[in-house]
DNA sequence: GAGCACTGC
């Protein structure tokens, strides 16, 4: 409040102007999109006409772009039908339309019938599949269709480097699907639900097909959580990673499939880095006589991937190699020159080069195979305008006020059409900003663009979120504050401009603490270049990064893989309940630390999945197929048992555990002491959990109207429509850990139960079952009035969104654990040191 | 007194 020069707009921008003609100075380099694989520039691509959205399928839209299936349905038909012009954003204003996964058609609000409707009388499907061809035709990977083809023939093996606009994710699987090899269904793997699902639909099109489950003739589907929409003749089937990483433990060899795609492997999830090793242990299996009837051929996909190391995980036999450095041995390699680098082709010196080295390394380390598989690679070129890069001259202190200083920079110089997107670091930030460049713009002479600020954020109400998509309005400009969602996730329209702050909040688990760690970080080159990016879909553009050059040569090359700094015990169990006997031996892209290893391992022990020589219990094998967390997953068989009784409870804290807030986060004071009088019914003195517990009920008893019920009480309708589903899924799962005797409990499990009540005892048993999971997550009041953890005796601070806020109690459980300048307990529940003391008790006995 | 982004038979 002490910025008293906002409140004189009118100079504000007279001392901004000032401003920018000294920062003028900054040194501009041009760079387009293709580049290196250091990042420096490589002359720009002549453009061959302008990009239009709907010749490059936008995947990884993110939560923005809903889904136009059944089990998403719900949140789309929430939405006001009625279109409304762009207005301020009140919050609670309704949205003209939806994003249009397809442009062309229109977004329909009643997915299946308008879908149907708007696909089989207005167009035909042949008619809309010639008119596809043509586009098809001009996009720069249709050219490689044949080399991709007939090195497949060849070899088990491509990885396949393709840049944004390529289109890699919707060709490939249709230049594979006819191939006489391909006798079985194609996998295409995204890390993200929408992209799966708006792929398919485009690749039905293209191939004049039916799709998911408008009939059961369709060819194209896919399959996401709680949404399989795959049929008898599916050929091209797009899934996540986590689905095709579940489908493993059914079908460990993937006999279902011909082809599996991995796609988007720059992105370096954990569940691509296990189903990279995965598949590479399969192909070498198979060689090695395991019982696949026919090859598996495996594709590669990524946009700026590190192909050497790809190459080099397919090619040798990285167990031998780690392990036991076994003698040279000559391999007949006479013939396969050819296949190495046969269908490279922009970037083929480049990759004989590496072909070479990975080759001469495999020759040296690996063990004698008399079948190695090669590993075929191919570069595609991308589609991207050239994008104009500025520096600032001299490392600043306060990005957000630099940012301030471009933003309104632009909008006097650069003519309109021409949004700005700003990457900044979180919510705060983004705020702050909104205010400024909110306050300034009042100040702005009549004949400048108006400013449009826009925040975008993952915590931000959907409708909220649905505003950037809209068009801009006449004589105005966009200002779309983001965190990184819009660096991949949501690839947001009209955006010219991109300045960017060079940082981004980064989680990372801190082994020996248990805990996590959320703190701004300088981004990785391979980020900052992607947030460049995002000004050249649609047109020339210009990135501003708020840091020098020489910070830009600091940064690492690559954002540090997430397998690498997360929570392993889930990877490792995920890899042991599929016959991963020694996970130091699998083919990881990137090693964990041993320390990060040794901590996992030692966590599924506490938690009974693995006994102490390293093998899965049998108890680990069910928390393996549920879809949880090891701690989460050991709180619900905990609950399952008969002593215990207390499953159907466990599951609703579970659920609402698993997705994100369920509590609306209000913003003014206001709304916040109203909210916490509306919620006061649903608070329960044990804490978070049972306050879950109750929401989660009452919810799901009520019958007239969940929504209205949801308004009242500030709860995410949005947000309990996704408990629902995970609560209905976990029920049907855990009829299993049922013991058998118990049918009545499991009876009780389904049927429809008179509304409950929360008792002291039902109370205690659940929190029980809580502490099993997470004994290392316990804390206990020291007489200074400050929680030390039992463990590591460790400082904790309750978090401000938790009932328990402030309030003294013996011990505490909480099932996460953050530190974002402090540490705090998120997700907090009470509980006696006795309680502690027992499952401390137990883990020391057994 | 505070919350980067994804995902799951």
């Amino acid at each position: 409040m002490s910025k008293k020069k906002q409140k004189d707009p009118g100079r504000g921008i007279a001392q901004l102007l000032q401003t920018l003609s000294k920062k003028d100075t900054a040194s501009e380099t041009t760079r387009g999109q293709k580049r290196n694989r250091d990042g420096t520039p490589v002359v720009t691509i002549p453009k061959v006409e302008a990009v239009r959205e709907d010749v490059f399928p936008q995947k990884g839209t993110g939560k923005l772009m809903k889904p136009e299936k059944t089990a998403t349905a719900p949140t789309i038909r929430d939405r006001p039908r009625r279109a409304s012009p762009l207005a301020k954003q009140s919050s609670s204003k309704p949205i003209s339309k939806l994003p249009n996964p397809l442009p062309g058609r229109k977004t329909s609000h009643k997915p299946d019938e308008q879908l149907k409707e708007s696909l089989q009388p207005a167009t035909p499907l042949s008619r809309r599949q010639d008119a596809l061809l043509h586009t098809r035709k001009t996009l720069p990977i249709w050219p490689h269709a044949d080399s991709i083809r007939s090195a497949l023939r060849k070899n088990n093996i491509l990885v396949l480097t393709g840049e944004t606009g390529s289109g890699k994710s919707t060709q490939v699987p249709q230049f594979l699907a006819s191939e006489p090899w391909c006798t079985k269904c194609i996998a295409i793997t995204q890390p993200r639900r929408v992209a799966a699902i708006s792929l398919a639909r485009r690749v039905a099109e293209e191939m004049g097909s039916h799709f998911g489950r408008q009939s059961p003739a369709a060819k194209v589907g896919y399959c996401v959580r709680f949404d399989n929409a795959t049929g008898p003749n599916t050929k091209i089937k797009f899934l996540t990673e986590g689905m095709l990483l579940q489908e493993t433990l059914r079908d460990p060899t993937l006999q279902q499939y011909s082809a599996v795609v991995v796609d988007e492997v720059h992105e370096r999830s954990v569940n691509v880095d296990l189903i990279l090793g995965f598949l590479k242990n399969l192909v070498a299996g198979v060689e090695q006589g395991q019982k696949r009837k026919h090859p598996l051929k495996v594709v590669v996909m990524s946009a700026t991937a590190d192909v050497e190391a790809l190459v080099r995980l397919f090619n040798n036999d990285s167990n031998s190699l780690d392990e036991k450095g076994s003698e040279a041995a000559e391999t007949d390699d006479t013939d396969s020159e050819g296949s190495w680098s046969g269908i490279s082709s922009d970037a083929e010196s480049d990759h004989k080069d590496q072909s070479k080295k990975s080759k001469s390394q495999s020759k040296s380390n690996s063990k004698s195979k008399s079948k190695t598989s090669q590993v075929a690679t191919c570069f595609v070129e991308g589609r991207q305008y050239p994008v104009k890069t500025t520096y600032l001259p001299e490392p600043t202190q306060d990005w957000v006020e630099s940012a301030l200083i471009r933003i309104f920079q632009i909008n006097h110089r650069e003519p309109l059409p021409g949004d700005i997107l700003v990457f900044l670091t979180g919510q705060d930030t983004i705020e702050s900003l909104e205010k400024l460049v909110n306050d300034y713009a009042e100040g702005q002479a009549k004949d400048v663009p108006k400013l449009l600020c826009l925040p975008l954020f993952a915590a931000l109400p959907q409708h909220a979120q649905q505003l950037v998509f809209n068009p801009t309005p006449p004589r105005t400009r966009k200002v779309i504050l983001a965190t990184n969602i819009a660096e991949t996730s949501v690839t947001v329209p009209g955006v010219r401009f991109v300045i960017d702050c060079g940082k981004s909040k980064i989680k990372q688990f801190r082994n020996r603490l248990g805990l996590e760690t959320l703190l701004s970080k300088p981004i990785s080159k391979s980020a900052a270049i992607q947030r460049q990016g995002r000004a050249g879909r649609e047109a020339p553009g210009q990135c501003y990064r708020l840091y020098t050059e020489e910070s830009y040569n600091d940064f690492d090359e690559r954002t540090t893989p997430e397998i690498l700094r997360c929570d392993l015990s889930h990877a490792i169990l995920t890899m042991k309940a599929r016959g991963v006997d020694e996970v130091v031996n699998f083919p990881f892209l990137d090693r964990p630390h041993r320390e990060a290893l040794e901590q996992a391992l030692l966590q599924l022990l506490n938690l009974g999945c693995m006994s102490d020589t390293g093998s899965i219990t049998e108890l680990g094998l069910k928390v393996a197929k549920l879809p949880l967390t090891p701690a989460l997953g050991r709180v619900l068989v905990e609950a399952a048992r008969p002593e215990r009784d207390c499953l159907s409870e466990a599951i609703d804290i579970i659920s609402a555990l698993s997705v994100e807030d369920v509590f609306l986060n209000l913003v003014t004071e206001e709304r916040k002491e109203e909210a916490e009088a509306a919620r006061r019914e649903l608070y329960r003195r044990e804490g978070d959990h049972m306050t879950l517990l109750v929401t989660v009920q009452r919810y799901a008893e009520e019958q007239s109207d969940r929504k209205a019920w949801c308004q009242r009480h500030f709860v995410s309708h949005r947000a309990m429509q996704n408990v629902m589903n995970i609560r209905k899924q976990l029920h049907s799962q855990s009829l299993s850990l049922l013991p058998p005797s118990s049918s009545s409990s499991s009876s009780s499990l389904t049927a429809h139960q008179p509304p409950s009540t929360l008792t002291e005892t039902k109370a205690a048993s659940l929190l029980r079952c809580l502490l099993r999971g997470f004994i290392a997550n316990t804390a206990r009041l020291m007489p200074d009035g400050s929680y030390k953890t039992l463990t590591g005796s460790q400082t904790v601070a309750i978090h401000p969104s938790s009932v328990l806020f402030g309030r003294k109690t013996e011990g505490i459980v909480f099932t996460e654990f953050v530190y974002t300048g402090k540490a705090w307990a998120r997700g907090v529940s009470a509980c006696q040191l006795d309680w502690m003391g027992e499952v401390v008790g137990e883990l020391m006995g057994s």
